[in-house]
DNA sequence: GAGGTTCGGTTAACACCGTTCACTCGCTCG
DNA sequence: CGAGCGAGTGAACGGTGTTAACCGAACCTC
């Protein structure tokens, strides 16, 4: 019996070793560099025995996104316990800076999450736990909640999103609300609105779209230091979303 | 000599028929079917008759890229043409519609060129005709060029944008200004301002950033019907920079 | 304790890949 | 005509994902 938990806690640790493996392989030579064959002969195994823990390479890539997403939630975690606890704009400032600074240091595990066409993040409902990506989702929109929450100075009128809008908005904005009282934070419905949801889409939008750029490399000119672009930007945003 | 001629046009014909393969396997089963075995087989050769014409895959690819970037430059183009002159929010709007159509319909193209870590995008300068997306990013800018041209009511304040960004917005006004002028449009070089600039920095990041997701099913909920999302986000894009 | 089962691991093999090398063979040119 | 050139070939090397058959030790049951 208990040894039957020691094999078991044994398969656990080789698991483990493997995505370390793969994750080490992804950060030092590229998403390419990481094969079967190379975790294994670093484990010391043969390739074919990868096959016990995972049902193809691609099974094994999609379980490490799944690991990049905590690996980054965790660190925008602790980037948010050094902010005040009242300190709403800080938090959502830390938030993004901390994005940034994640995907320009793991530029390939930022590929492989947010910018692959395989990535199944559109279809499959957020919130139900099997997505990958959603231990990211829910730290990002966790903090929003606390910013909400707290009775924030943002203002923004329901009436100025389109109609054809309203629907999937609300879709989201339900979602918003599980999510935010799943991680504790209290917050009313109705403090909720459907202006807000699209605010937090239109900041998605803009963050993604700056952070995506300078990792790839996509500015229409050559940028001397992406660190006072991103600034600037962060700061447009934070105005135009009523923040300031 | 004049077989000389006909060899050399046959060179080329093939040339095209290995990209045009290539481009094949790439819209149909994605970049990783894209193998040299596999374009010689489809033509009828074998796979090392391809270093004749490229020195490796990369190099290959390198080139599908460009490919790829005067497709959508060309498919721009003729977007183009269809509004009229003077409609300068037209052509915009046809600009950015016409590149989220294009990054819809081509995902596998829009990935490799715009979503790739190994882009050489950031570091070499553009306007000198060997950058890959150059071809994209002249019709981008050209368009721009035409609707600050005649007049425009974008009236930006150029003491708005922060002096860490003066330098390099500058730089990139100044090459914004070579490309309107080989484009034959004639343009002062007061009326293109930095802060103009900045706002289509702006611009450039909102677009790609909305299309991106869209594009790789980023979205922080699942959508219904993109398309009013991307509407909306446009009209709020013209708004904020000025156009409206 | 003996026997069957489970399961992590191995070896061998298949099909495919990029790439290199030596080699044809037809065309061009002097 | 003969030399040269250059596109294309075939074989080969090392690498890949994946499958199949097998092995051996640990486990459960009797």
């Amino acid at each position: 019996m208990h040894m039957t938990q020691a094999t078991r806690r044994d398969r656990a640790a080789t698991d483990r070793d493997i995505r370390r493996q793969a994750r080490a392989l992804l950060v030092t030579d590229g998403p390419a560099a990481v094969t079967l064959r190379a975790i294994a002969r670093e484990l010391g195994i043969t390739a074919p025995a990868l096959y016990r823990y995972y049902s193809s390479r691609e099974d094994l890539i999609e379980h490490l996104r799944a690991d990049v997403c905590a690996d980054l939630a965790a660190e925008l975690g602790t980037d948010l316990v050094e902010v005040d606890e009242a300190d709403h704009l800080g938090q959502v400032l830390a938030i993004c800076r901390g994005f940034r600074r994640w995907a320009l240091a793991h530029p390939q595990e930022f590929g492989l999450v947010f910018a692959s066409p395989s990535s199944t993040g559109a279809h499959c409902p957020v919130g139900t736990g099997d997505n990958p990506q959603d231990s990211f989702g829910r730290i990002f929109l966790t903090v929003a909640g606390r910013v909400l929450a707290n009775g924030l100075p943002v203002t923004v009128p329901d009436d100025t999103v389109p109609d054809v809008l309203v629907t999937d908005l609300t879709r989201f904005r339900d979602e918003l609300l599980v999510t935010i009282a799943e991680s504790g934070t209290d917050l009313a419905a109705d403090q909720l609105g459907i202006g807000i949801a699209h605010a937090m889409l239109q900041f998605w939008v803009r963050l993604y779209g700056q952070v995506a750029l300078e990792v790839f490399g996509q500015f229409p000119f050559p940028v001397s230091d992406a660190e006072p672009l991103f600034e600037t930007m962060l700061a447009d945003l934070v105005r135009d979303v009523g923040l300031g």
